[in-house]
DNA sequence: GCTTGACTGAGAGTGCACTCGAACCCGTAG
DNA sequence: CTACGGGTTCGAGTGCACTCTCAGTCAAGC
């Protein structure tokens, strides 16, 4: 496979996927008689993998802390299973922080509720809301 | 209360809140006689409140629309209200989201479970080749 | 033979959200 | 008086993760 057709099945640019090969996240691909790169689709379960970690916002840093220590093989296993623990528990952490975040949100929708006009009794956090005719010099593009 | 006790008090930097005042999310400050910000509590709500955006992921963008209805007042708020209520759903389908992948990252630490030595050179996704499992795992530390 | 389109490596550019530095001003304590 | 610990503006720099441009190569099809 090559790299349009990689691309095209892992959801990864061309771009990109030659941006993690030289960064080393992606081990570097054999190439055909043209030099051009080739791919074993085996290749598209480890890019699934690196696209969990980002989709958990695990930074690349660590993806290649853990693609170099996979490729020194089993023997880092132990290692590769503790960064992902520690992943693990900061992505609970985070989605704990956004559900949390989620319900103040939700309050803040409910003072909205159905408002068509009117009074804004219940928003608490806004100093400046429409109460004086604010000479608005801000928010320009300068 | 001067920009510096702001930032202690907001948990956003000097830097930051000069930052902010520049592209519009925050109002332009009142200056004493020395031309030095001069902030009213008040204002620490609006701070509070656009870190929960923020913790959410609202781009800054988007921030500044919300904060440029705000600021025409009260007619505004049907606006405001929609906005909140897509960003609400949008941070419920990330959480979701995580959710799902956070599932798929324990399945692959248990795979790892007891780790000693094996076979994985080339990590397909499943570092598992049957091993025993140890079901020793720390959970949501913290 | 020539065009087309996918590929190559290297490196520059982008967008976001800050973050910092430089050069200056200002009020108070010692 | 002088040092200090704040403050001011403006513009440049940072870190991240791509994303794109460029000049060139190559195989296949007309």
């Amino acid at each position: 496979m090559k790299i349009g057709e990689l691309a095209k099945r892992s959801g990864l640019s061309a771009h990109t996927i030659r941006y993690y090969e030289r960064i080393g996240l992606l081990p570097y691909a054999d190439r055909d008689g043209s030099s051009q790169r080739d791919y074993d689709a085996a290749i598209l379960i480890w890019i699934a993998f690196l696209r969990r970690l980002k989709a958990t916002g695990m930074p690349i840093r660590e993806m290649l802390l853990y693609a170099e220590l996979r490729s020194r093989g089993p023997a880092t296993e132990p290692e590769r299973r503790v960064l992902l623990e520690q992943h693990r528990n900061r992505v609970g952490e985070h989605i704990a922080d956004l559900q949390a975040n989620l319900l103040v949100l939700d309050a803040k929708i409910s003072g909205y509720a159905g408002a068509e006009k009117g009074t804004d009794h219940h928003d608490t956090g806004t100093p400046n809301d429409g109460r004086k005719p604010t000479g608005k010099r801000q928010a320009g593009t300068r």
